[in-house]
DNA sequence: GTACAAATGAAAGTTGTTTTTGTTTATACG
DNA sequence: CGTATAAACAAAAACAACTTTCATTTGTAC
């Protein structure tokens, strides 16, 4: 993600473009895997001089509730977080092993959905999916889990 | 789930059959809503006398890697759990207001592993499925969330 | 430039969960 | 039944991932 583009997608969320937001937007961006808070956290302190932690927090927690970065599920129950460049509705498939993340183009829920409607009577607002495994790499190699 | 019921599964698990662990079990399957550790806790200890809050959650993480019970997943960094009669794989619709959690029979998930297994040349190990929402009373009644 | 709301850092606080350690209890076996 | 043994448990403290607070700095609009 370019800087332009990060101060773009700011202005279009009412935030301020700062050095910090734009760095931990960069440093996402140019992930193709998954990071904890704390690891964003030490990749943009040497560009930045320094960046607080809880500021790391907000700015992630910003982002994903505009839905920019996309959280991802683990069971150690820390959040992490993935930058998407693919806007449309959309799910992931994540690697177990490297963290790396694959879209995956089809959500298919749109007819369990109808399908609950029309079951329960109730509404359905939100829904979580996600793929865990090994990518193709890891796969080869049959690495376990980190 | 009756007594003699959760002795069988505890057996089928290689664990102990004690008071603490089938009064979790009872408390988790005479609920149609999901629960947090802490109210487990609450509602287990009049029963037993007395029981700690670390063993609600030793209990809870067995049933949960035995798949007996099912993680919920919610945006405050709690756990919750459900014990679902369900045995059968399938996933879940869960109430955001009042907690009702319905099965939803179909997983609808094998076509889009295949796919990611076709095109990415990976490996699937698991997946995650919730859809949250408004159960039909709490639809009407246009309730928000907690 | 100036005003002002928004953003940030540093330190302390919160809280859900886990670890530790010593004691109790379920279960198998004689 | 009694006993041995490993598993389960209580209590307390520890842990770690976040969050809050509040004083200071910094974008942004005019
Ligand atoms: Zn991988
Ligand atoms: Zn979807
Ligand atoms: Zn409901
Ligand atoms: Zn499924």
């Amino acid at each position: 993600m370019e800087h332009e583009q990060g101060a773009v997608v700011l202005r279009s969320l009412r935030l301020k473009v700062t050095p910090r937001r734009l760095a931990v937007m960069n440093c996402l961006g140019e992930e193709r895997a998954y990071l904890s808070a704390e690891e964003v956290w030490h990749r943009v302190r040497p560009r930045l001089g320094s960046i607080g932690l809880p500021t790391v927090y907000r700015i992630l927690d910003e982002l994903a509730g505009a839905h920019i970065v996309t959280r991802i599920f683990r069971s150690d129950r820390k959040q992490y977080y993935f930058l998407c460049p693919n806007q449309e509705h959309h799910h992931h498939f994540v690697c177990d092993s490297c963290r790396h993340v694959e879209d995956m183009d089809l959500c298919g829920l749109d007819g369990m959905t109808r399908e609950i409607v029309r079951r329960s009577g109730g509404r359905v607002l939100s829904h979580i999916l996600q793929v865990n495994g090994l990518c193709a790499e890891c796969s080869k190699q049959n690495r376990e889990m980190p």
